[in-house]
DNA sequence: GTAGATTCCGTACCATGGTACGGAGTCAAG
DNA sequence: CTTGACTCCGTACCATGGTACGGAATCTAC
């Protein structure tokens, strides 16, 4: 059991963050009856979860709705998210790769010279 | 020359957004001392470029600074914002594709049976 | 047992990227 | 030459995902 700061450095956000997904409901907030909030294993594995989770593209609604999914028996729900999300995934990543093939084409015609305008737009196929 | 409803619609946008990028200087805002203002393809092709731009990251910040880089001559700068994007865009997309592993693993381990929970925290090896 | 760090809690504030509103003026088609 | 759509402009508001503040209580280590 440990305190809300270490629980925060463990999951590589502020104590205020933590907090903040405590207002939105996404971590539990412990009795504290007894004195201070402890915080556990469970807390901070959700608290991991909740940043991949994001990392993954999810916002802070979904996630809340994939952790009360983990708990309960919806199968079905779970995997419609998932890939609905995958699918979303898909459709960044090549927009992204497009995005970076946009950037590579700006590198290379700029790369002549230090002076003179390179033609940004024009090699974002504008 | 065309107003700014027919520039908003040509370039996929709502007529307030165009409103706000002009507010943020990323779109010139002509003159209407004789009437309402017109626009023309150069205004076009920019509002274009901006929706690709955001589309590679770009933050709208930077997307200000890419157009005036875009009139001006420093290529140097210009590549240096290249590359970083394209770096953060590797990185971007590496993500992207560990979340997409994960959420396969997700579908996968959810897919038998229609009741009982899915190791949701567990598939993102939280 | 006391000083300095943490925690608690509510509330306020922040940046980003828009979206909406409302009244006055302008335009275009019938 | 009117009617309905569009424009102008300032200002307000919105969602998302945090970040900061400040006073009181509590902890921890010396």
């Amino acid at each position: 059991m440990f305190s809300i700061g270490t629980l925060a450095e463990a999951g590589g956000v502020g104590v205020e963050t933590v907090r903040f997904y405590q207002r939105k409901a996404l971590l539990a907030i412990p009795d504290n009856s007894h004195g201070m909030r402890r915080y556990g294993d469970d807390d901070l594995r959700r608290l991991k979860f909740i940043r991949k989770a994001q990392a993954a593209g999810f916002s802070l609604a979904e996630i809340k709705e994939l952790i009360a999914l983990d708990a309960g028996r919806d199968r079905k729900r779970a995997r419609e998210l998932a890939a609905a999300r995958i699918r979303a995934l898909d459709d960044k990543i090549e927009e992204l790769q497009r995005a970076r093939k946009a950037l590579t084409r700006l590198a290379r015609e700029c790369a002549q010279g230090e002076r003179g305008p390179c033609p940004i737009l024009e090699s974002f196929e504008v």
